[in-house]
Formats: C-alpha cells, structure tokens, sequence
RNA sequence: GCGUCGAUGGUAGAGUGGUCAAUUACAUCAGACUGUAAAUCUGACGCCUUCGGGCUACGCAGGUUCAAAUCCUGCUCGGCGCACCA
C-alpha cells in the first residue's frame, strides 16, 4: 500500500524515467522515440501477451507486468492478451505434444490468471486493464490470409532468429510451422493495433516481427521495449533449469526460501525486476554489497519484498521468520505437515504421502545419515522405518518434516 | 525417390559384442562446512531386495549369439548430399 501511494505521488518525468530505465534491456526503435511518445500527452496503448498453458504466472512475467504497470499509471491503455490460440492447437514444439486445452480449461486459467496478475496491474477502476484473446482473430483465419501475412517475411529474415541460427548450426531440424510463431505473434500487434509491446529480451525477434508487420500493413511505428531476464552476471539464470522457477501459487515459505537459494549475482537484478524499489535504492544496495556487508542479509531484504508483493506483509512476515527457525536456527518449521499413521510403517508413510519418490530413494537417504527423529535426534535405521513410527516429528534433509501422530 | 549418417538416462553427450544400470558435464538430492536453502568440498543419483542378488531399460518390432546399447532385418522419426522442381 505504501508503495503504491510513493508512486501515485511521483513526478511524471520521475515515473517516464522509470519506465524508460528500470528492467529495461533495450527499446526499439529508440529510447528518444518513445520518450517523445509518452511526452507527446497521447494515450497508447501497449500490450504484453501470455500463453495460458499452465495455470500458473511466474515471477518472470511478474516483470512484464510491472512494466505493463507503469505504463498503466500514466495513464495509458494496457492489453493483457492471452495467448489462447497457440494453447488450443497445441505447441508441437516438443515431441512431447502439449494437449491442447479445452474451452473450460482456459476459462480456469484465465481467472486463475487474472487474479495472479491483479497483483500488478489494476483489472477495474479507471483505466482498467483490458484483457484480450488471440484465438479471435488467429482462430478464424484462411489458409490464403495466413499466406498472405506470411509473403511479408522472407525466410532469410526468419532464420536471422539466433534459435534457427543456432538450430542450423547444429543440424537440427526447423518446421515449417514454427516459421508462423513469430508471424501468429506479430500479427497480435496488427489486429490490437496498438502502439507498443512489452515482452522479455527473449521475445525480441517475435515483437521486432511485429513491428515490420505493423509497418508494412498499416505504416504504424510500434516501439518494443524488452525487459531483462532474470539472471547474473555469468548468465546463469533463475529458471525451471535451476528449480528456482517461483510460482505465483507457490506457498510464502517456498517464495522465501527459494529467493535465499539464488546465487548471490542475482540479488541486484532481483530487485530491479522483481520488486518496486527505484534505481536510486537499488544504488544504495548495491553500495551497500561493496562496503562488505552480509550479502545474507541483503538477501533476506530481497526474499521478504518479493513475498511481499505476491502474498502481502503478514505472510512474508511469517515467511521470514519461519525461515529464520527452521534454517538459521535449525528449529522445525511452525507450518509442518501432521500425518495420522494409521498403522502404515515410515517408510509407507514417506512413500504414500509423496515425501520420497521410491523406497531405493529412502534407503539411500537413510544411508546418508538425512533421515532423524527431530525429537530425540537420533537418527533413523533401515530396520526402524520398516516400522511404524512412533508419535514425534520427523525430518528428512535439511528441509522437509513430518509429524505423525 | 536414391544414397548416407543418426535416435542412449531430467538435459547435453560418451560407449560400436561380454568387465554396461551404462564415462563425463549440467541439473537434482544428501552430508560436511558456513555468511544462507549462497559458494566450496564429499557422496548419492532406474526399480525391488531377506543386501546374496533379482528385475526393467540405450527409438519400435523381430532375429543372430552362451552373451546385444553395440551385429542383422523390417518399421518410425530426423540430419546431410543427390535427384525431382510439374
């Protein structure tokens, strides 16, 4: 709340600052164009767009949003578009065929969606969010009108693509349908036709096909502004690689606890994407980092704001303390889970209950000294947890509990 | 269509008849340590096990062999080259 009443009060050349700098990786065609864009008094209108293929937002498009967010307290139109066409048909991509998700299924996830990201961008009041879907344009199209987008680009402009570039380079194969990606997404900006497109520096190529197309077909300049990715210096990113991957749905302890996990590179990208302190205090941190102090603590800062932003200041309170006990004072977590043995022996417990993914995984556990009675300390044998369990709390690793009663 | 090379565990990528549940790296998990669930070091990393071993796996289906990820045949999919370019 006290950060939203700080920007309400900013100067509008504080906030166009802020838009045109923070997280911002690069704008197309200029930082001047679109500076002069947002100083001309005109309302835009800009989008960013999603793929509903999960049910989930993550803290990378937590980025998008927040610059969606600044645009949207200057009073521009902003256009939250789903991607549903894409999720409809089925990304063959991967061998693995996604399945396609069904009418109900995408209606979940829009609202899922919307509450998610209506902790960023504002749906209602004046100058609410407008949300939109591709499938109503992309969906009704002719083969000869796909042919017709598709005669503006040149395959020698597609494989510019560093992906295709690199595809080539590696004998791998490319289809033809994934030449239309970067098309079904350009032609988003052509139908919305909006001014502008927010996106991660990822998505540059699909937003720059954008801009051509809108060029060519309706002779509109449409800016791009990319937002940086989530990542350090040695470009070792926060992603599903790492199992880092934060989850809007994710519990406020896990939120925390996964942030204290970053590397520690990642800690000033983290508050420049991830939360809503200005570059000025991100330049204090930062001094602060060199002077020498704990980057722990920084860090703890860091974990507590982004929770913060997705759960609000009593759960990230919580979040904070709980992690405090369980792994700086080693005491077991206030939230655990209670399980009612009901006759079952541990390791059928574990087994069950999906503490352990098999009992080979258990044994080797046991082995390693990692599975002990918080209680009493010992540490737990083969032998006993082929038994049932006596009532006591449990923990496994450094960071999973279980109370049986 | 012809030729040729290829398909391996979560990922990348070794292995070309037995010593292969499969080198290595990344990811993951655990232990130690600490500044933290960071970094570093160590170990584990298919499933089941009475800890002897058993079972299932190297694209799919068969075959050869005492023995196959490795050899043969067919199939599916892909790369490259050639042809085709109506």
């Amino acid at each position: 709340m006290e950060k939203m009443l700080q920007s309400a009060n900013m100067e509008k050349h504080e906030r166009i600052e802020l838009l045109l700098s923070k997280g911002v990786a690069d704008i197309l065609p200029s930082k001047g164009f679109l500076e002069s864009l947002l100083l001309s008094g005109k309302k835009l209108s800009i989008y960013a767009g999603f793929d509903p293929t999960a049910p989930t937002l993550h803290i990378g498009h937590a980025i998008q949003l927040r610059k969606l967010r600044h645009f949207q307290d200057l009073g521009h139109k902003i256009i939250f578009l789903i991607g549903d066409f894409t999720a409809r048909i089925g990304d063959p991509d991967k061998l693995s065929a996604r399945k396609p998700l069904t009418e109900k299924e995408i209606k979940t996830n829009l609202k899922l969606y919307k509450k998610q990201a209506s902790k960023f961008i504002r749906f209602s009041g004046t100058n609410a969010a407008v949300v939109k879907f591709n499938n109503k344009w992309l969906g009704k199209m002719k083969f000869a009108e796909v042919l017709n987008l598709a005669s503006h680009m040149t395959v020698d402009q597609m494989l510019k693509r560093d992906m295709f570039a690199r595809r080539i380079a590696e004998d791998k194969p490319i289809y033809i349908h994934e030449f239309m990606y970067p098309l079904m997404q350009g032609y988003d900006s052509v139908m919305m036709d909006v001014d502008g497109e927010v996106g991660g520096n990822d998505q540059l190529f699909n937003m720059l096909t954008g801009r051509t197309l809108l060029k060519q077909l309706k002779n509109k300049d449409k800016f791009v502004i990319t937002t940086k990715l989530l990542e350090d210096s040695t470009g070792a990113k926060m992603g599903k690689t790492t199992g880092n991957m934060i989850s809007m749905i994710d519990t406020p302890q896990d939120i925390y606890g996964k942030i204290m996990s970053w590397t520690d590179g990642l800690i000033i990208p983290g508050f420049e994407l991830c939360t809503d302190y200005t570059m000025s205090q991100i330049e204090t941190i930062s001094d602060e980092l060199k002077k020498g102090i704990n980057p722990r603590d920084i860090k703890m800062r860091l974990a507590y704001e982004v929770t913060r932003s997705i759960h609000g200041e009593v759960l990230a309170s919580r979040a904070e303390a709980s992690f405090i006990a369980t792994f700086q004072q080693k005491e077991v977590d206030q939230d655990i889970q209670t399980i009612t043995a009901n006759g079952r022996t541990f390791e059928t417990i574990l087994l069950e209950e999906g503490f352990v993914g098999s009992k080979s995984e258990l044994r080797r556990l046991i082995a390693a000294g990692a599975v002990m009675n918080f209680e009493t300390k010992e540490k737990m044998t083969d032998l006993q947890s082929r038994q049932i369990p006596h009532f006591s709390t449990y923990k496994i690793g450094k960071s999973r509990f279980i109370k049986i009663s």
